[in-house]
DNA sequence: AATCAATACATTTTT
DNA sequence: TGTATTGATT
């Protein structure tokens, strides 16, 4: 208490203010009214946000009329934990502080009566409403080719982050043009049900939970003026990654006190896919009158090169506020481009180079981190890690929480608190099996969707003389009703730890996983015991600060968390590897960008639109800046994808850099690191796959333009002199290699192969190499740079 | 109803 | 390459 007091005199507020620069001590003094922080990568906006809300207590403000907004857990977590170190844990625990989500999940449960939802609703997850959705596409005799789930899915998504109910769509005759234009004419009829569905069952998607925040405060003026008295002072981080839904919460919310900051950086937007607006910080000033801008312009994390280099791509976009990002820190090496011959080597090669690191700089694993663009990237540098005892930590992919295990307990609980969860009721219902298949929860569904009640009070809607459901069927029906409410009767007596316990013990699953010798069997109980042992941590939490731990606020929170939020002690010196998505915030001393390449990234899909290859080049913007001191960006020629070989080009975004910051490192031919893989293939017994790969020649029509280097080798007879991504045509191929099936072959940079298949003739050749040395089965040989070993 | 094999299908990013 | 769904079989 003593000390608390004394952590906010002024003597230690000034004392904090001198540690910032002079646009960061305006950011955060200047308090009163809209304010716009315009933070550049590493500018220490985290900084000026916790400074800011330690300025605002120390000014006397309440902890309780702020209230600050994030997007990840991490990020509040860790801001809350900065403010703690400044002014105390119990002056901090007070302030409002978490990511759009899970702050209004709160305030809708707390406010649920008004919108007719019950208080402890249900969180539908992307799988739970993608089900649903499929379910209801199904049900309505829609074709599943016209209707995918996904794309109905992102739908309903955009519609609702634009604050279009299912009502308001129905009725827009703009939107349900487009959608006849686009061949899904009855979309609008898949959001209503969907809409109705979800209110039946007390349930919220993602998207929900802002939308009807704004429902909530648009039919309830009385409400948003509490909300709007309490919340005096409102920051908002990552404000351009705000979608329009979020926009209007915020713009209602600091209405009447009109303190709203808002932090953020037009150049790392890069959440459009999820409906966030650009928009939303390039129009703030006109939004906000009298709104002062700050602009943190000094990068503090990354060496000048860095910055630089990032500067000179992120100059490509047209669409941004301008700013003069600059470092002055060391000027740093240069930024080393990787190029290797397959994904395998792209692997090995950054193993390799973060074992010299760590030899050269005496860096912990934990500074290093490799980011990729895809998910599906992962596993080549996880292989290359193991191999190379490097320990790692994967970010993202399969979450904790979306394991099947996982689910199927937490359904049990959800239907424990919230018996309309239907998808909670289907997941569950058979599982541990009790005989009951789909052919009597179908009938029951359809009693469901008759009376529009949900599957759990269908059971007890059907009467005694009903013939609908064979009295088999229902009293196994009955056996479960039973069986969950009597796990709700004990969770009305008993804390969410015993709970959970109680659950696993009766569902019988803790003991079906236990019996399962498989090793994937084994995991799951394991996870399950890691979910059993968080449970215990989260009472234990709230027992020692003296209040209740419901099973339903356990659930509560457990909906909004990913697996960023749960770090261990053990994860902590670790390689890191990660999407570059989830790599926003972040920064590490050695940052490896992989897979530099075209198609991949930027992303095929994004290659039409100039808006959407704009917010690439704002992601490989973002990959660049969370590196401190050294950078390297690999690409690799050939890659697997979707088990295919496929050529690679070098990204663009490669030649977008500044190449006075740029040196490349080229692919040893035959490295040393290969000798195991080449060894665990037998060469005189290779495996031949009957595949064929045409040479296709649309693609000399776009050299690459990237720096090369010329290489002279001996072996390197049929290379291009330029070294340049330039196939050869297919008269040169045939002519300059005089192929046969059965010939032992040399490429460049392959090593040996065999020739299994010839097909055609000039100019339309088809080969098919078999290059398994290397590890790389087949290869698409655009090019002839073969060498002829044997016949 | 449950199990297994075969086949289709997909990869952009996530609160 | 992997997963998810379908279909055939018991």
């Amino acid at each position: 208490m003593q000390r608390e007091k004394k952590e906010l005199e002024p003597k230690r507020m000034k004392n904090i203010l001198e540690k910032l620069n002079t646009a960061q001590r305006e950011a955060v003094v200047n308090y009163k009214g809209p304010s716009l922080v315009i933070a550049g990568a590493g500018s220490g906006k985290t900084r000026v946000l916790t400074f800011r809300i330690a300025y605002l207590l120390s000014q006397g403000v309440r902890p309780s009329n702020i209230l600050a907004l994030t997007f990840t857990n991490k990020a509040a977590r860790e801001m809350k934990e900065r403010i703690s170190s400044i002014v105390g844990v119990d002056t901090a625990k007070y302030l409002a502080m978490g990511t759009f989500h899970s702050i209004f999940s709160r305030i809708l449960r707390t406010e649920a009566d008004a919108i007719k939802y019950p208080k402890n609703f249900t969180i539908y997850d992307t799988q739970d409403a993608q089900n649903l959705i499929k379910s209801i596409i199904k049900e309505l005799h829609l074709s599943d080719e016209l209707y995918k789930v996904s794309a109905v899915y992102s739908r309903i998504s955009k519609a609702k982050n634009n604050l279009l109910t299912s009502q308001a769509y129905s009725i827009n005759s703009q939107l349900l043009m487009n959608d006849a234009k686009s061949k899904m004419p009855e979309f609008h009829k898949i959001y209503e049900l969907y809409s109705r569905r979800c209110f039946m069952a007390g349930a919220m998607d993602f998207d929900d939970l802002l939308l009807l925040t704004n429902v909530l405060f648009r039919d309830n003026p009385e409400i948003l003026e509490r909300y709007q008295k309490q919340y005096q002072y409102i920051l908002v981080d990552e404000y351009q990654d705000t979608n329009f839904s979020q926009y209007l919460i915020i713009k209602k919310l600091s209405e009447t006190h009109k303190n709203l900051c808002v932090v953020g950086d037009d150049a790392q937007s890069i959440y459009s896919f999820r409906g966030a607006k650009i928009e939303n910080i390039l129009n703030f000033q006109r939004d906000y009158a009298q709104a002062k801008t700050f602009k943190l312009e000094q990068n503090y994390r990354s060496t000048q090169t860095i910055v630089n280099a990032a500067n000179s791509l992120i100059k490509k976009n047209t669409h941004q506020i301008p700013k003069n990002t600059f470092s002055e820190n060391q000027e740093g090496s240069k930024i080393e481009v990787i190029r290797t011959i397959t994904d395998k080597e792209e692997g090995l090669r950054i193993a390799g180079r973060i074992m010299e690191f760590r030899m050269n700089e005496h860096y912990q694993f934990s500074n290093f981190a490799i980011l990729y663009r895809t998910n599906a990237q992962s596993r080549i540098f996880e292989e290359a890690l193991r191999k190379a005892n490097i320990p790692y930590k994967i970010y993202g992919g399969l979450s904790f929480y979306q394991r099947k295990e996982i689910k199927d307990v937490l359904s049990y609980c959800r239907l424990i608190v919230n018996q309309r969860d239907n998808e909670a009721f289907k997941r569950i219902i058979n599982y541990p099996k009790r005989g009951i298949g789909n052919t009597s929860l179908d009938k029951l569904e359809e009693v469901a969707h008759s009376n529009g009640i949900s599957l759990w009070d269908s059971i007890f809607f059907i009467k005694e003389n009903d013939k609908t459901i064979p009295k088999a069927a229902m009293s196994k029906f009955y056996a479960f009703a039973e069986l969950i409410t009597r796990m709700k009767a004990f969770a009305s007596q008993n804390d969410a730890f015993s709970t959970m316990r109680f659950i696993s013990k009766e569902s019988t699953i803790l003991q079906e996983l236990h019996s399962e010798k498989t090793p994937e069997g084994i995991s799951r109980y394991e996870n399950l015991q890691e979910l059993i042992n968080s449970i215990k941590a989260f009472t234990e939490e709230k027992v020692k600060n003296g209040e209740t731990a419901l099973l339903e606020d356990f659930l509560s929170d457990v909906a909004l968390i990913t697996d960023q939020d749960t770090e261990k002690q053990q994860d902590l010196d670790r390689v890191v590897l990660m999407t570059i998505h989830s790599a926003k915030g972040l920064e590490f001393k050695t940052v490896f960008i992989v897979g530099v390449e075209e198609d991949l990234f930027p992303s095929f899909m994004s290659a039409s639109s100039v808006q959407d290859l704009e917010e690439e080049r704002r992601l490989f913007y973002v990959a660049l800046t969370r590196a401190e001191k050294h950078l390297c960006i690999s690409f690799t020629e050939n890659r697997y994808r979707w088990g295919q070989p496929v050529l690679c080009k070098p990204s663009r975004f490669l030649s977008e850099i500044n190449a006075e910051y740029i040196e490349l490192t080229e692919p040893d031919y035959y490295p040393d690191s290969f000798s195991e893989t080449y060894n665990d293939y037998s060469f005189s017994k290779p495996k031949i796959q009957e595949k064929t790969f045409s040479f296709q020649k649309k693609e000399t029509q776009n050299p690459v333009s990237f720096p090369q280097k010329t290489i002279s080798s001996p072996k390197n007879q049929f290379f291009s002199k330029n070294n340049e991504a330039k196939p050869s045509n297919d008269d040169e191929f045939v002519s300059n290699t005089g192929l046969s099936v059965g010939n032992v072959v040399e490429h460049v940079r392959f090593g040996k192969g065999i020739v299994t298949q010839i097909e055609g003739k000039e100019p339309n050749v088809k080969a098919s190499i078999d290059f398994a040395a290397f590890g790389v089965k087949h290869l698409l040989l655009k090019f002839a740079k073969l060498k002829i070993l044997k016949n």
